[in-house]
DNA sequence: GTTTACGATGGAAACGTTTCCATAAGGAGC
DNA sequence: GCTCCTTATGGAAACGTTTCCATCGTAAAC
């Protein structure tokens, strides 16, 4: 690996010193012009670029943000950071990003290290919002920085879903279309906050609703074993004819074993997601979820780190009522009691 | 924004040199009990970290490493990205994301950037490997680097599908399946080399298995009017009976505007994908298509620039002619000849 | 008791920048 | 001819590390 020229190298060729290099290639101060051709001409000669290193450690700041979140498998996190980084790119930002893997002790080592390579800024979703060892410590050396899905603990800024109100309108959905007993399939449960206000909330709707407490299938690892799990969870559960699942990608998976059952989605049970990814518009029957926005998550999560480190007014939030809506689809149809006669169902149109 | 506390910070209140406080902390050097109490009490004290630009600028190395990809809305790039971070996440190094979104020009001038800010190397994904400008830049300085989807030219390494070939597969398949004319749906592929390897790999596949030279439906942006596009397109190709989509996003998005347009898949028109994408096992029907392993390729092609980087023996390649495989799925039927009776075609098994 | 060796320690240089300050030259104003 | 700006310039300090080197004791070896 060749080492790179440095501005001593273009002030030697040139016969200037350091100081006069700085001052014409920053545009920062006087210099003749033929003092200025001739650093050019050396720039040109020996391809000098600035090191960003050498102007870190003499400004104190690195014009790169760290970016934490849980996985790049999820298309939400994914379409998040894409987000993230187009708008800290069009602001002359590099991003920095680590993934979890939604272990919290990654979690906390890695905005250790990048707090430690001087980032200017954080944009991060953590495990707990509340209980974050990594986040305690991005508030106490006030670094500027916004939580992404996270509902912010009180001071922080944040841009999320209401998980909870979501979860409520998820129920709400099910309830107009006669369903009684539902389940909510879990992922993750132990370590994102995001899931369990879904559960908490869809519990609150089925009280509210005067519904039975909803069963919980709780599901640790991917997908593989999926079907033994549902089998066992409908044998458990007889009456379930709805299950909210709390990501797209589990709502799929969840509809191919049922469908591996024998079990018709949406005749014999309904399933309803969350997230609203793209995919979930294509396939037949179409994905009925909570359609949010992480894209736009991500990008205002960024404008206000931005907003921070250049001491503007931070960009409006969205109403959080306005940060889902709730997307119709195939997979969700009425119920029909079934002291009706239960063979003449017709599929809920699509 | 508080600033942290130095090493000067620490020997003073520790009340020795700096000299000490280093070798006490990086364990390089003798330190007597006493001396490396006081040390440790200071930087419990002070909450000293290291700073690593000043470090980088020391040791000349930044343990940091430059990813540039097209996109992370493409579930493939996502998971590439998220097995070159983890792998070098693993290793001790953090990964500089940048997204280029198929601009030639962002590319370029993100790779300056990522080597003004001393990365110690480079996975990439380029839109023309033969012509970048920034990966030439990135051989000139010798930095330790590897191409990622991109087949290397020449000297290069790289991890990557063999798109030519795997094109070829495809069209033997619809050969097996009694297609005969075929149709091909490109995107991004102005920008993207691999676009335009399938698509070279499917005319040959055709010249080689004497059908006709295949339709091209060329889509420039996202697949918002697809329906109309895809309406013209077989219009003007009415004897299609299989599409080959460059990607299998694109694939699902062609199966669902085919079902707008009153088509049924397979049993009127077969689809096949590329890249093997989870969710295209979840749908009914199944898609048949080219399954990749982009995660696995993330990790190989960071795996060769860590041995690069410490001067170990690269990582064994995998045979290029496994980089792929046919998935088949419910998407692929045979086709029946038109003077045969058209009525009694039986689905394919998914 | 002298030499030798080693453990402990701090000063200082180096890494690549920016910026403050001092110096020098030249022109304008008196 | 003198002062006084202005322009052009380079030296040097500072940013936070690591590491080489020199110094100073003190204990071991003779």
């Amino acid at each position: 690996m060749k080492q790179p020229s440095t501005i001593k190298d273009v002030a030697k060729l040139a016969q200037c010193g350091v100081a006069t290099v700085s001052r014409v290639l920053n545009n920062t101060g006087p210099a003749s012009a033929e003092t200025r051709e001739r650093v050019l001409d050396a720039v040109e000669k020996l391809q000098f670029e600035f090191s960003e290193v050498g102007r870190s450690l003499q400004s104190s700041t690195t014009r790169t943000i760290g970016c934490v979140i849980p996985s790049l498998a999820n298309p939400v996190y994914a379409d998040a950071v894409q987000g993230v980084q187009e708008t800290f790119h069009k602001a002359g930002y590099q991003t920095l990003l680590v993934c979890t893997n939604y272990d919290t002790e990654v979690e906390t080592q890695a905005i250790r290290t990048l707090m430690a390579k001087q980032v200017d800024g954080f944009v991060l979703t953590v495990s707990d919002a509340l209980s974050s060892q990594g986040l305690r410590s991005i508030q106490n050396r006030e670094i500027p920085h916004c939580l992404l899905f996270n509902r912010a603990p009180a001071d922080a800024q944040s841009w999320a879903v209401d998980d909870y109100s979501a979860a409520l309108k998820v129920v709400d959905e099910f309830v107009s279309m006669g369903h009684v007993h539902l389940g909510f399939l879990a992922l993750k449960f132990k370590t994102s906050d995001r899931a369990r206000q879904r559960y908490k909330g869809f519990i609150e709707g089925c009280f509210t609703n005067k519904l039975e407490r909803p069963a919980l299938l709780e599901i640790t690892e991917d997908t593989e074993n999926l079907d033994v799990l549902l089998t066992n969870f409908l044998r458990e559960n007889p009456s379930i004819t709805g299950i909210f699942a709390s990501n797209d990608i589990l709502a799929l998976a969840t509809i191919r074993s049922l469908r591996a059952l024998q079990l018709q989605v949406p005749k014999d049970i309904s399933v309803v997601g969350f997230d609203g990814i793209r995919v979930g518009e294509m396939v037949e029957p179409s994905l009925a979820t909570i359609a949010t926005e992480p894209r736009m998550l991500g990008q205002g999560a960024a404008q206000t780190v931005l907003s921070f480190i250049n001491d503007l007014p931070l960009p409006e939030q969205p109403d959080l009522t306005l940060s889902f809506s709730f997307r119709n689809g195939g997979s969700l149809a009425p119920h029909v009691a079934e002291n009706l006669g239960d063979d003449d169902v017709t599929a809920f149109p699509t």
